[in-house]
DNA sequence: TAGATTGTTAATCGATTAACAATC
DNA sequence: TAGATTGTTAATCGATTAACAATC
């Protein structure tokens, strides 16, 4: 089934939201839903909902709304939730290690294969799991098991050599908590990177209550 | 000086990303630089980046483009980052652990004042130069020390309960990393949540991912 | 002064919302 | 059938881009 060309990225990021929702609306055992019910649940308007929705297909029936496991079990494929796709952490020091221990990347749409560092007190050790490895390895380790997408966990000044040859061996995206922005030349080759700026994030933050504040 | 008003929450998101670059060019030496050549960095336009600045005024000079100190310095001041709001951090598992060692709470406006859990096991452990604290004094801290802001690292059955108090015990905002979506009614009440959700930014590169593929 | 580059207005583009005919 | 609610088209709104006069 080809999907709708193009869906816009405020689209899709609404995606993973709606999925979130859907999923407790079946716990708490609702069969049906109409855009009306979930659009004030979520904090947005019936008619997005129909929008965002039709994008990728007509999943309601008039008069009846939509079913939600039906719908929910759609977007799951939407996005890819039963995929399995191979991610290697590079990085393994507070943020890595958390990320290895707490993302569920099962239900996500990926498995976590493999974890790196450069530092011989952490090389070794175990986190959920696996056990980890030296980035000297990084390699062989891509060319025979060519991981897809990898996750950033590493000081700024580390970022270009390692995402220049990761992309040499195969990866395809990144989900990048390091400092480091990825140049132009890697969105036109075709590379998919996710940022998670968390200091952006928190100063988002600290301007938003300075603002309430100065009202 | 009274902002411009209702300054749009694109333009407010973009900023710390400007203040990243140009914290960059003042660390290779540049004094001046031209909404062009910033815009060629950056991979925006450079039209955008004059129509974001003008939102809180004239930095610029005709014929010579910004000086990038003064810009960085304005751009930090507007969003705050010479502010030093109490944080306090309820959670200290993976995550909450993470952030209390690796965010610079300084660098963005904040104060990191205590962390908090309800785990006998981390109770009293130290942080990054503070001892964990049990939940059950968190009223009490609050009261005497009025933190601003909460960062939310816990699982999210808790949450309702925990931000139903801090809201009570005047937290005005929440950097919220657990997977509880705060309901319409503390928007109202003029409450700021800056959600991360992991998994939903993940999902996210997982559709992206998948849909390069199916090119 | 001439050249460069801003600040700002106008034009375009895209995303959200509203409306309603189709249909379950 | 009547009522409800979708899918979809049209209208509105806001954000981005283009253009250019102002001015350093």
């Amino acid at each position: 089934m080809p999907k709708h060309e193009h869906v816009s990225i405020s689209v899709i990021r609404r995606l993973p939201r709606y999925y979130r929702f859907l999923g407790d609306l079946m716990k708490l055992g609702f069969s049906r839903i109409s855009s009306q019910e979930l659009s004030q649940r979520m904090g947005l308007t019936a008619s997005q909902i129909r929008q965002d929705l039709n994008c990728f297909g007509g999943f309601g029936q008039q008069g009846y709304g939509y079913n939600v496991d039906m719908l929910h079990s759609e977007l799951g494929s939407i996005m890819g939730t039963n995929m399995s796709y191979p991610v290697i952490i590079v990085g393994a020091g507070n943020i890595g290690r958390a990320l290895a221990m707490n993302i569920n990347f099962g239900a996500t749409g990926f498995r976590l294969s493999a974890i790196f560092d450069n530092s011989p007190s952490v090389i070794g050790t175990t986190i959920s799991g696996l056990t980890v490895m030296d980035v000297s390895e990084l390699e062989n380790y891509c060319r025979e098991n060519r991981p897809k997408v990898a996750v950033l966990t590493i000081p700024r000044a580390a970022a270009p050599s390692v995402v220049s040859s990761l992309v040499d061996l195969g990866v395809k995206g990144f989900w990048n908590f390091s400092h480091y922005d990825f140049s132009v030349k890697y969105k036109e080759k075709g590379i998919i990177v996710e940022n998670v700026h968390l200091g952006d994030s928190l100063m988002t933050l600290c301007y938003l209550i300075k603002s309430a504040g100065e009202e």
